[in-house]
Order: C-alpha cells, then sequence, then structure tokens
DNA sequence: CAACGGCATGTTACTGTATAACATCATACA
DNA sequence: TGTATGATGTTATACAGTAACATGCCGTTG
C-alpha cells in the first residue's frame, strides 16, 4: 500500500473511532513505518529527536500507546516491541510469528484457529481479551 | 503438594537432567512458592535481601534463568514476571491464563488445543518453539 | 597433595524500558 | 471570554535486565 494512502486510512479510522491522528502521532506512525518488522520504543525515541531536536520517553510512548489503542499497531510484549498492523479495519484475531534467528516477523490471521483453545478457557469460565498471540520460532527461510 | 516434598521433588528433577539445586536456587524457588500467582524479580530481589542482607540483580536473575531452564518456573513476558509450573515432570503445552482484574493466574494444560495453530504456522513454514502461550482476560470470579 | 578446570556466586556498573507527576498549550464549545 | 478537555512538554525516577570481571567451591587428575 502506498503510504500516502495508507496515511489517509489511518487517519480516517481514527476520526471514524472518535480521536485525532494528530502531527506527532502520525510523525511516529510514519518513523514505525519506516523500519520492517519489529521495531522498540527506544528507536523511534532516538528518530524522534534527530527530526525535532529534543523529544522524551512519554511523547514516544503515549503516541505508541495511542496507535496500538486504535489498533494500527501491535505491541509484541515477548519483544518490547510494536509492529505495524497492515489490516487494522478488519477486526481479526493475530498470530504473530518471530524467528529467533533472523528476527523477522509474519502477521497471520488467526480468526478461525483459535477454537479449540477459546473452547479450553471457557471451559474453566475465562474471557480472553481480544488479543495477538505472539509466538517464537523458527521461519521457512531460517530453517536451513 | 507438601512444600518439603515439591522441593524434594524439584531437587531430584534438577538432578535427573545433570544439574543442582544449589542452596541459593532452591531459597528463590522458595520465595517464588510463597507468592501465589505471578512474582517480579523484584519482588524475589527484595525478599532475598530481607532474608540474606545484600542481593545484587544477577543473583535473582541467575537463579530464575536456572529455575525456567529447569521447567520449574515459566516465564510470564506478557507481565515481567515468573509464576510456579505445578506439574514440571510432564512436558505440556502450556497455557497461562492472567485475569486483569484480580491479578489472578490458572494454568492450563493445552495439549491438544494447539494442531490448528501449529497446522496454520506450518502452512507458512514456521517452525514454534515449545513455549508457554500467555493470555489476558477475565476469570470467572471476576466476571461479575 | 597440588594444580587445574568448570561451574556457581559475588560485585560493580551500566543499558534499556516505562511511568508518575506536574506544567503548558491548543481547541472547542458554552 | 472563560472554562473544560485532551494533547504535549518536562523532569525525575522506578523498574527490568545484562556485561564484565572477581571470587569461591569442588571434583578430577597428574
Amino acid at each position: 500500500m502506498d503510504k500516502t494512502v495508507y496515511l489517509d486510512a489511518a487517519r480516517r479510522h481514527c476520526e471514524s473511532r472518535g480521536c485525532r491522528l494528530t502531527e506527532l502521532r502520525q510523525q511516529v506512525l510514519e518513523l514505525v513505518l519506516e523500519h520492517p518488522g519489529v521495531v522498540k520504543a527506544y528507536q523511534i525515541l532516538a528518530d524522534l529527536q534527530r527530526e525535532r531536536g529534543v523529544a522524551a520517553p512519554p511523547t514516544v510512548y503515549r503516541a505508541l500507546d495511542f496507535l496500538v489503542e486504535q489498533g494500527l499497531l501491535h505491541r509484541v510484549e515477548a519483544l518490547n516491541g510494536f509492529i505495524l498492523c497492515h489490516h487494522f479495519d478488519c477486526p481479526h484475531d493475530g498470530l504473530i510469528l518471530v524467528c529467533e534467528r533472523c528476527g523477522g516477523v509474519e502477521e497471520l490471521d488467526a480468526t478461525g484457529c483459535l477454537t479449540s483453545l477459546t473452547d479450553a478457557m471457557s471451559a474453566v469460565g475465562f474471557t480472553p481479551r481480544a488479543q495477538n498471540l505472539v509466538l517464537t520460532g523458527t521461519c521457512r527461510s531460517c530453517q536451513a
């Protein structure tokens, strides 16, 4: 997807949810966009400092939290990182595969793969929050 | 399970794997044992300092890493914490349910619940490392 | 026994991750 | 115009994790 198109879609997505994709938030989103795969908060912080001179952690964390809340990013807890969500406009159960060797990240749509899991959970009365599962392992190209 | 019995079983478990459950490691394990649910490394550090005067982070992390490696503890990445594994002696796919409201933790055996997931992964050539899935949500008693 | 090797632990110092608390600014709307 | 609300700036600090090196313990082997 073209960058401008993507940003427009992201903006509309936020506005349809009653939020604003402010300049700062968009700037952070663009910075994330420039990194393939997982990106760390402090990496974004450094990028932001390069672009605007000063920036403190809360600035970055607030923007990232906002973007996660809007579904534009996923938080990858196991790695203390963030990745872009390419299909924020359709609700989905994500499955994020992180390769231990090359660090590459792949996002799968796991909708439909989780029924037996959710069954097991409801058997004990547990209601999961919609979320993304993160699994580490080895990707196809690193199998060799 | 009685505490002494548990510790003996843990010791034998380690020895059968060619490792020693040293005094320090056992002490840390006991400290984890005293906390219900998830416990943080720095909590253990504080406990340890209470018991022996001084202790530095590496001491605790090394012991915790060891215990995780032996399968006696699970690491809960999403929470930067650790929980006891109650059935370290049988290999299993764990499913750890963390309640967002009360902080309670429940561990399920997910062996057999993951086939459709692993199918989806192998379809893209991804080999997951054996691990525990951590899900957040709401537990039965907090549903109300 | 002494020397060595391997592992466990101690110690210092640091890097990285994240948030609290409060100040300021912008905007929208009464 | 005043005020409420949300966004951002700023300072300081808490929390999480590790690198690097020193020391101690213990079993093996010459």
